[in-house]
DNA sequence: TTGTACGCGTTATCAT
DNA sequence: ATGATAACGCGTACAA
C-alpha cells in the first residue's frame, strides 16, 4: 500500500503528530527528530495525501482559474500573468478547464468545497442569466475578459473586460474612415449571446453612423457546427462562402484574429490579395496576428493589465476591502498591414 | 457552514448511509426515500465533498494528463482527442498543467495519491535520466509526443512519438533536394537535451548525407532567456540575428512551426520575401502554419492518431493486457508555399 | 430497505 | 518537545 504518515511515525518510533509537525515546518519540534523524520520521508517516498489535507484544512490559500476553451491563444498569455501575480501573494494557483458541455458554475461550486478555495477567476465563459446561480458561491469571484453583456444586471458582479461593443465600433469606424463602404463581417452564429453579439452590434452601429446601411448579405457566419468558432477554419470557410456568393465588398471585419487569419488565407487562396483587393481587420491582438503576413489590423486588448487588475480586484474582495467592482479597459487600435485606404 | 451529508440526513430524517446510497445510485434503496432525499439535496444545494470521497474511495476511474507548456497550439488539438477517447471508456479526464519550474514526476506522484488515478499521460515533458524516478509511480503511464531521446533506456517505457531525428532529417533532405546548399537552422539553445537536440541532429545528418558540411554560423538560436522557445518571438529574433550577421544562406529549417512563422516575419520585415529570397521549413504541422501566408512547409505529426494510440496503449496497460509499448509514428512532409526550388 | 459504526490520512487541541 | 485523540465528510460492511 501507500506510505502514510502512520508508517513514517512507526518507522521513526514517534507519534503521527510529531511527523505532521516535521513535514509542515511547525516551530515546536526538536531539530534532530525533524531530521530523522525527514530522512524517513525521503527513504520511504512518503507523500502526504492531499485529499486528507484538504478535508482537514479549513482553508488553503489557493485561487482557481476556470477556463472554457483552453487552447485559445488569447488566453495563454493571460494565464502567465495570473500565475505570476498569484504567486506574488503567496497563494497557489489552480487551473481548471471546463469542458464545453459542462456548467462552469457547477464546477466552481464543486471546486470551492474540494479545494477550500479563496477565490475564483472565470475566464472567457458565457454569463447571461446566471447572476442568481453565481450567488451560490460563498467565496469571491471575478469574470475576466468574458464580455459582460450590456444588460442590466452587471451590478453586484465583479468583472474585467473591454467594451466589446465600443471597440468593435472603433475598428469598423476606422475601416469606414479609410473609405470602405462595402464592409463585410464574419460574425458568430446568430444564437451567440456573448461577445459575438456585442461585436456585431458595434459593427452595425459604426456602419450606420457612417451613413452605411448594414446589409444581411455582408453579415456572414459559418453554419457548420463542428467547427469551433473563433478558429481559423471558421474564418476560412465563412470567407470562402462570402467570396463564392459574389457579393461585392472591399473589407472584412472578423470578430477575432483567428477568424481574420482564416479569412485572409481564403482570399489568398482565391488568387486575391490582402490588403490590395480586400482589407481585413480582426479583434483581440494575439501574437499570431502580429506575425501574420500581412500583419492583421486589430483591436489589441491590454491583456497584461487586465490580468493584473483581475487578480488585484479579486484579492481586494478576498481581503474584504471592497464590494464588487467592474472595470472596463480600453482596447488599442493597432494598424497592421492588412488594411489600406480605398 | 457548508451543507454536509449529515445535514441532509437530519433534514430527511434518515441515516447518512441512506443519503449516500441515494446520491450514488445504489440499487437497494426505496424509490420514494430517494426522491425525498434528492429533493433536499436540491433545496439545500448539497454538494458532496470530493476530498472526503477521494480519501475514502480506493479507485476513481480518472486519467490525468500532465502538460508542460500549456498554450502550445500543438497540444490543444491533442487534448480534444484525449477527452473524447477517455470519455468513450467512461473514465473522467483531469488536465493538470505543470509549471515550468515544477518537476512533473513529483506532481504525478502527488496526483496519483490525491485523485486515485488509474493512469497518467505525460504530454510534452522532458524525460532524460528520469526513468528511475518514473518507476516510483504505481500506476500505468505513458509519454506522449515527448521526444523520447535516442539513448539506451527507452525499454520498459511506454511512449508515443515521432522520430524527431528522422523527420527532421527528412525535411532538411527535402530542402537539399530542392537545390539548397546554404541551409540555416533555428535550433534550441545548446543546453536543450530533448527534441531540440534530436531535430538539430537530423539537420546535421541530412546536410552531411547531401555532401554539405554543417557550419556553426548557420546554426542559430536566441540566447534571450526570457523568450520562450518554440515561440514566434524566439524565431523572429533568431532570424533577425541571422540576417544581420550577413551570412549567406538560401533556406531556413526552424525546429518548430511557430519559430518558422517568426522567422518568416523577420524576413518580410527586412524587405525580403518567402520563398523567393529564402525558403523556410518548420516542424509539427500546427494550423497556424497551414493558414500562414505563405503556408509553411513542415513535418505534419499525425496528432490525432498519436493521441488515440496514446489512450489505447494506456488502457491496455491499465487492463493488464500488455507490458510497456513504445510506438513511433511517421510524420508527413507537407509541402507548403514557403519553399521553392533554388 | 435502512441504520450503526468504523476507517480513510491528516491536522489541531489538549495533555504530558 | 512530544504523544494521544478528536474531528474533517464520506462510503460501506455489518447488523437490524
Amino acid at each position: 500500500m501507500e506510505t502514510t504518515i502512520k508508517d513514517i511515525a512507526r518507522i521513526c518510533g514517534v507519534a503521527v503528530s510529531t511527523v505532521s509537525r516535521a513535514i509542515n515546518n511547525h516551530p515546536d519540534i526538536n531539530e534532530e527528530t525533524k531530521v530523522l523524520i525527514m530522512q524517513a520521508v525521503q527513504d520511504y517516498h512518503y507523500i502526504p495525501n492531499n485529499s486528507a489535507r484538504n478535508l482537514k484544512r479549513s482553508e488553503s490559500n489557493t485561487i482557481a482559474v476556470l477556463i472554457k476553451g483552453i487552447g485559445n491563444p488569447f488566453f495563454s498569455n493571460i494565464m502567465k500573468v495570473f500565475e505570476k501575480e498569484i504567486q506574488k501573494k503567496k497563494y497557489s494557483f489552480l487551473l481548471h478547464r471546463v469542458e464545453e458541455h459542462e456548467d462552469e458554475i457547477e464546477v466552481a461550486l464543486q471546486l470551492e468545497k474540494e479545494k477550500r478555495l479563496k477565490g475564483i477567476v472565470f475566464l472567457g465563459g458565457y454569463f447571461l442569466q446566471s447572476k442568481e446561480r453565481l450567488s451560490k458561491l460563498n467565496i469571491p469571484y471575478i469574470l475576466s475578459t468574458g464580455g459582460v453583456s450590456d444588460g442590466t444586471e452587471k451590478e453586484s458582479l465583479s468583472y474585467v473586460s473591454v467594451d466589446d461593443y465600443k471597440e468593435s465600433y472603433k475598428i469598423v469606424d476606422y475601416l469606414c474612415k479609410l473609405g470602405h463602404k462595402r464592409i463585410a463581417t464574419i460574425a458568430a452564429p446568430p444564437m451567440d449571446e456573448n461577445i459575438g453579439k456585442l461585436r456585431l452590434k458595434g459593427y452595425r452601429s459604426a456602419l450606420k453612423d457612417n451613413g452605411i446601411e448594414p446589409e444581411q448579405d455582408l453579415i456572414c457566419y459559418n453554419e457548420d457546427e463542428t467547427d469551433q468558432i473563433f478558429s481559423m477554419e471558421y474564418g476560412y470557410k465563412a470567407a470562402k462562402k462570402l467570396l463564392d456568393a459574389g457579393v461585392f465588398f472591399t473589407a472584412i471585419f472578423a470578430i477575432s484574429d483567428s477568424i481574420a487569419i482564416g479569412a485572409a488565407k481564403a482570399i489568398f487562396d482565391s488568387g486575391k490579395h490582402v490588403p490590395e483587393d480586400y482589407s481585413i481587420a480582426g479583434f483581440d491582438g494575439i501574437d499570431y496576428a502580429k506575425y501574420y503576413q500581412p500583419s492583421i489590423t486589430t483591436i489589441q486588448q491590454p491583456i497584461e493589465d487586465m490580468a493584473t487588475e483581475t487578480i488585484r480586484i479579486l484579492f481586494d474582495l478576498i481581503d474584504g476591502k471592497k464590494n464588487t467592482v467592474g472595470k472596463i479597459f480600453s482596447g488599442e487600435l493597432v494598424v497592421g498591414q492588412s488594411t489600406k485606404v480605398l
